[in-house]
DNA sequence: TTAAACCTTCCACCCATGGTAAGGTCAAGC
DNA sequence: GCTTGACCTTACCATGGGTGGAAGGTTTAA
């Protein structure tokens, strides 16, 4: 199986598949005698599992993670756990922070008149010449 | 006024400067006789005019357009108006998208029994074999 | 005088790709 | 057998928003 059609199997792109495979975050492909690289079935379900875990929102570093403990047949649950609890930890970070820029965003957009004056409270707000 | 005070008095680091500098998004410094950059009130008013708008969220790209709003004095605020509007709907898309992801990480974290077994949930679901 | 603390420019790095170029290969149609 | 187009390969540049460090000049305080 090409590059290409690992790529729409995987719903990754194949510059995508070339970038972790130099990355290592998954391992070099096999080649054929023109230096094509060729999939299995079993590169395949390591491609889809990269895919899920990068479109459930994990960096390509958390992915390394969860790939060796995809490999990891002795694992236990608990590691896995604690791996994706912090990374719920983190975005619940990230989204109150974005809540606060929201609000404050709201609270610029109420106060400026959004008429044909110059006078605005968004820019005299960042000016703030105090 | 050296860099590193400018730096000081409006919160952003002397390379942060020279950074916005070399992209144009603040016009180029004065420079003294020995080719250090010199910095008046002027100056500091457009550094932490930048440096605020950074912190509310917007980007170096948005901040030009800020920049070029606080600028023109013939400005009307409805311009202003519609630019922050813009950017706080591209931040509430972020936020569902961010809630989203919660969700999902929600999910996996409730069904992963997190003990000392091998079997995961989590990994189950990231591996899907259908 | 000497050391520290500045300043300058320039180059490299982070992340996760996308774009493009230059060149090799393969499958189909003529 | 030849051409065309669609693949494949590697390699380098760009993105955003800076940060870090090297190499070298300046200033300041002891």
């Amino acid at each position: 199986m090409n590059i290409s059609q690992a790529a729409k199997a995987s719903g990754l792109s194949p510059k995508t598949i070339r970038y972790y495979e130099r990355i290592e975050l998954i391992g070099a492909a096999s080649r054929g005698d023109n230096g094509y690289r060729d999939y299995d079935e079993e590169d395949l379900d390591i491609l889809r599992f990269v895919q899920r875990a990068r479109a459930t929102g994990f960096s390509v570093e958390e992915c390394r993670q969860l790939l060796s403990l995809y490999r990891d047949t002795e694992r236990h649950s608990s590691e896995v756990k604690v791996l994706v609890q912090e990374k719920l930890e983190r975005v619940e970070a990230q989204i109150q922070e974005l809540l606060q820029m929201r609000d404050t965003l709201q609270d610029l957009v109420e106060r400026c008149p959004g008429d044909e004056q110059a006078q605005c409270a968004i820019i005299d707000k960042l000016a703030e010449q105090s």
